[in-house]
DNA sequence: TGTACATCAGTGAACGCGCGTTCACTGATGTAC
DNA sequence: TGTACATCAGTGAACGCGCGTTCACTGATGTAC
């Protein structure tokens, strides 16, 4: 945070610089985690950074899976504001629409965020690790394969079909956002976003 | 292609750097597309790069549009394998699948171009322009638009839907080559990938 | 057909840059007696 | 309660690296006369 220190020893450096690195992924996305920015901003000298992660891919890492909390807490955000209703069915597809609106939203909000969380190559491949959870001790991988669980429990999917059925939606939301943030969709008009957006929840929750 | 050359003028610079460049992006993605690198290979020295391109940047951008033309032509395969028939229903609907299908071939064979092609940042937002053109002129966008163009004159898909389906059916697509070649379908058995696409193009085809 | 000359695609050397990482160190902290 | 000491989180200086890019240049080519 600050360049200043009063105390010889930090206090909680590792904390910092995966504060000061989710920052830099804020700003400029994966390849702006730079090692010896995030100590310089931590008030602290390059190489104190190796006391606390092997090196800098280490760190790269560990931003990332904060990042995928991150995106975890949007999706929540989404999750609890879907209406509570007697409908189990109904209320399963609104959760499953729900996580793709939150990812979507997240990915616009926060593209270097985004890409920090989902476009680190390796990263991703152990996506349902619990270091990479929100708030609510999810990661989204995991609210996913819980919102289409919903759904295969209330009868809106058909439960021979559950199985890698996180694959299927996920590909389409995943695929929306980067045409949103770095695609032909950029720059379009909030309302052509949200339709589009719309109109791809409508077919996965009709296509599957 | 050879570092030695018999001649003081080279003959055709720009092409050979574009395909040095190419070759880099095939071997490690687009970051690998270094401009030294290039005119190592083309047994130049780096300097003269700039005769051909303003800078790194611009030959990184004919890099991805060729990549994205060697993605068409992947697609193309796929679309003179479709058989033919009476159908034209069905028949449009073959060639929507193949687009799929050689979009995530194309990932699957080529993942540093594929990457070249689809992850450069800002690249994609031109994506119908011609010079990311394959063999038979068209980029991959396009094919994708001259299919559902097939759906929608075929009574495949209703018109009044056609506009925007694009995004949609690109998104799915290309969500899923990014989970083949980064996330967590990386390495899973050639036919588990092959069914989950199969049952992705179900997706589409159904949602749409 | 021969020659002067403009063009411009290449050369060679150098630059500043910021990075990740390693070295031997220093000094604050907490614990054992 | 006071002190010696082990621990280990920090420091400061330095490294090699390869990059993109700029400079003033050289020499092959094609054209005008």
């Amino acid at each position: 945070m600050t360049a200043v220190r009063e105390t010889y020893r930090h206090g909680d450096l590792r904390q910092a610089l995966l504060t000061e690195g989710l920052l830099l992924a804020r700003e400029g996305g994966p390849s702006a985690v730079v090692l010896r920015e995030a100590t310089r901003r931590a008030g602290v000298s390059p190489n104190a950074a190796y006391r606390h992660f092997r090196d800098r891919a280490a760190l790269l890492g560990a931003v990332s899976d904060a990042a995928q909390g991150c995106a975890a807490d949007r999706i929540q955000q989404e999750l609890d504001a879907v209406p509570v209703g007697d409908d189990r069915a109904a209320q399963s597809r609104l959760a499953l629409r729900a996580v793709g609106t939150g990812y979507i939203a997240f990915a616009q909000e926060e593209p270097g965020l985004f890409h920090a969380a989902f476009s680190v190559p390796g990263d991703l491949s152990q996506a349902f690790s619990a270091s990479k959870a929100g708030r609510n001790g999810l990661s989204p991988f995991q609210q996913l394969a819980q919102a289409l669980d919903g759904m295969a429990s209330s009868g809106a999917l058909d439960p021979a079909r559950r199985p890698g059925m996180e694959f299927l939606a996920w590909s389409a939301v995943h695929g929306l956002a980067m045409l949103v943030i770095d695609g032909p969709l950029r720059g379009l008009t909030e309302e052509i976003i949200l339709s589009t957006r719309e109109r791809l929840l409508d077919m996965v929750e009709r296509g599957i």
